[in-house]
RNA sequence: GCCAGCGUAGCUCAAUUGGCAGAGCAAUUGAUUUGUAAUCAAUAGGUUGCCAGUUCGAUUCUGGCCGCUGGCUCCA
């Protein structure tokens, strides 16, 4: 007998062999019928394989994340069913089950048209109907091989001549057949006819491998009921409604031009506005947190990329060079070697150190055309940028002082929720790597130790380190449960070498300075548009560009209608005033539909007592209030940071 | 960069199987002076992304380019 151990602590005997079926049968009759799949020593299993030693078993039934994605890995085996029916010369690649989805990737000659798509989920649904048993078969790599070649499965035959001989499954339902791990469900009748949904057709290298083949990736969703279906529809609605691109033009935020260029900003009066206040709240957070501020020029000379490494190491990034009275100059693609050249402009004392220097430097990156996406992915931005030169023992000090800082300038914008990543060296690759074992080190027990100091849990990614350095980042998580990445804060053991930095210690001699990079917001550009996302253009009060909309209601209120504007912009207030000759109804949706969160209507009432009526964006109606009042109320939502 | 799709007025979209390009909103002008999400009317607005080619004739067909979208890829 063996022995299976379960979440619960307890222990089961089984006869070796026995399936996962009959394991969860032997726990409980209603176990058995409504598990889905297992967890067994941490790897997924289906429930037919069998237990042949003592295991950490647990099943998970229908409704959990782990039997959601069995669901949608059987579902994309349907689509490919689907496919090879009504196009028998498709070649199957890969079709993983995916976050809220799937997809199966077809090599075809002509790609999918979206009314195949829907082709295809009739046939799906056909199958579905059919009820095909999913028989798991074990079979050694050379009958696989036998089976793909007889369905011509090259992409097949390429993938399984990667596998090990051991533990090769194969799944067939009626007669489609199909080279996989699993799990999947018993029967394709399982998953449900009116709970999936083929999204998309997108091109797909073979193995993401730009030199290979392009296949035909299908994208689809799958769920457990045509609630949750329809509730993921709607989700993708909301994104769709909330999309910076869209409002950026609604709004009058930010522009793009084709004769202009691709990736290429222009912030209108409104975004403008936007980014004044952004940077001005930046400003007076780093002066307070003991930054200081530089401006650095956007052009340098060939030697200075040189020395840095950027011509060696992302020369693809940079723009090519202009040659100014012969000498070869780039736009610069970041700014730390500028920052380098100010440290560099005398001669620093340990006791100068920490030194903390900011700045908004506009940088310019190569983008390929495919990757740019509004204001998220573009090739001109604007990095909120500094870098920190301190002491090895004011290292500790200092990440801990970067972390608390970026989490309290994310925090003022309405973000309260934050993934953190550690991205270390690969153990396994030591050469790759610039620096020291010991300052790898050291770098590494501070990062750790600031994110323990603040009991922040963070998820550790063993080799996703850069080259020169150990890194954190910060991804935010938006109003939709999106995460953003817009922090990062990376040792940088390279720079300080190249460019020969050096301070003098206690002991007068010479001294390596540790460097950190930190972005915080990341680009200005692109935090914009997870601004504009976020809040879905209904800014709150202290960033909105507009504040106050006075809304006359006939023309004879147009003038305490602006004196009530003009008092509000003496006081720092942003009020407009509508004197168009529309309706006062037409006026309000007008700035409903700018999102401004304080609509203002003076009529004759308001005008007799010195008033205005207070609409707020929510359709609230605050009714009549004096100026003086609404203008203390407005100071303080814009002190609390306040939506509304 | 690659695969596919798309590009018509400021915006959102019609239409042309190759034969004078249309609506709503916005704009302008006039009338209206209105109490919490659209007052009425008139006017103007276009080399149909750009450049070639085929054709009696191209917005429509072909090619190239630019840009956008969905993916892939990349991300010091």
């Amino acid at each position: 007998m063996i022995h299976i151990s379960l979440p619960d602590g307890s222990k089961l005997e089984v006869a070796p062999g026995a399936s996962l079926l009959e394991v969860a049968g032997a726990i409980g009759p209603g176990l058995a019928k409504a598990a889905v799949c297992a967890l067994v020593d941490g790897t997924l299993r289906d429930l037919r394989e069998q237990v042949n030693k003592d295991a950490t078993v647990t099943f998970f039934t229908r409704g959990s994340q782990e039997a959601l994605s069995v669901l949608r890995h059987t579902t994309t085996h349907i689509m490919a069913q689907a496919v090879k029916r009504l196009f028998p010369q498709a070649q199957l690649g890969i079709g993983p089950a995916i976050e809220d989805g799937f997809y199966y990737d077809f090599g075809v000659d002509q790609p999918f048209t979206p009314e195949q798509l829907a082709l295809i989920e009739e046939e799906m649904r056909k199958i579905i109907a059919s009820a095909y048993p999913i028989e798991r078969l074990e079979v050694s790599k050379a009958e696989a091989e036998k089976i793909l070649r007889e369905h011509n499965e090259q992409l097949k035959l390429e993938l399984l001549a990667d596998l090990d001989d051991e533990a090769i499954t194969m799944f067939k339902q009626g007669e489609f057949i199909d080279l996989c791990r699993g799990p999947h469900f018993a029967n394709t009748g399982e998953v449900k006819k009116d709970a999936f949904k083929l999204l998309s057709v997108a091109g797909a290298y073979w193995r993401g491998d730009e030199s290979r083949p392009m296949l035909q990736r299908i994208y689809g969703t799958a769920w457990e009921s045509k609630k949750d279906l329809a509730a993921h529809l709607e989700k993708l609605e909301q994104i769709e409604a909330r999309d910076h691109r869209k409002l950026i033009k609604q709004l009058d935020l930010v522009s793009f031009h084709e004769e202009a260029g691709a990736g290429l900003a222009y912030w209108h009066p409104k975004g403008g506005r936007m980014r004044v206040i952004i940077e001005d709240y930046w400003r007076k957070l780093h002066y307070q947190g003991g930054y200081d501020i530089v401006f650095t020029p956007h052009i340098g000379r060939a030697q200075l990329w040189e020395t840095s490494g950027h011509l060696d190491f992302y020369r693809d990034g940079m723009y090519a060079p202009m040659n100014i009275d012969g000498q070869d100059y780039y736009i610069k693609p970041m700014n730390c070697p500028f920052h380098i050249m100010i440290y560099k402009s005398r001669t620093r004392s340990y006791r100068d150190l920490p030194l903390r220097w900011a700045e908004l430097g506009t940088v310019y990156r190569y983008e390929r055309s495919g990757t740019l996406h509004g204001l998220l992915r573009v090739r001109g931005f604007t990095q909120d940028d500094a870098h920190i030169f301190c002491t090895p023992d004011q290292v500790e000090d200092e990440i801990l002082r970067v972390l608390d800082f970026s989490l309290n300038l994310l925090r003022g914008f309405g973000f309260e929720e934050f993934k953190i990543e550690l991205s270390v060296r690969d153990p396994n690759k030591p050469g790759k790597y610039a620096g020291e074992d010991a300052m790898w080190a050291q770098a590494e027990a501070s990062l750790v130790k600031a994110l323990d100091t603040r009991e922040l849990p963070y998820e550790r990614m063993e080799g996703e380190a850069v080259f020169y350095g150990p890194k954190i980042d910060i991804k935010i998580k938006d109003a939709l449960n999106r995460t953003w990445q817009c922090t990062t804060i990376q040792f940088d053991f390279n720079l300080p070498g190249r460019f020969d930095m050096t301070y003098i210690g206690e002991d007068g001699a010479e001294h390596r300075p540790y460097m950190i990079h930190r972005a915080l917001l990341g680009s200005l550009e692109r935090f914009f548009g997870i601004l504009v996302e976020h809040y879905a253009g209904a800014f709150p009060v202290w960033l909105a560009p507009v504040q106050a909309m006075v809304i006359p209601i006939s023309d004879r209120h147009n003038d305490y209608a602006r004196r009530v504007a003009d008092t509000m912009k003496a006081a720092d207030l942003r009020a407009e005033i509508d004197t168009s000759s529309s309706r006062m109804n037409a006026k309000i949706r007008n700035a409903q539909m700018q999102k401004i969160p304080y609509m203002l209507v003076v009529g004759d009432k308001e005008m007799n007592a010195g008033s205005v009526a207070v609409r707020l964006r929510s359709g609230e109606d605050l009714g009549a209030m004096s100026l003086d009042d609404l203008m203390a109320m407005m100071k303080r939502k814009v002190e609390e940071k306040a939506l509304l």
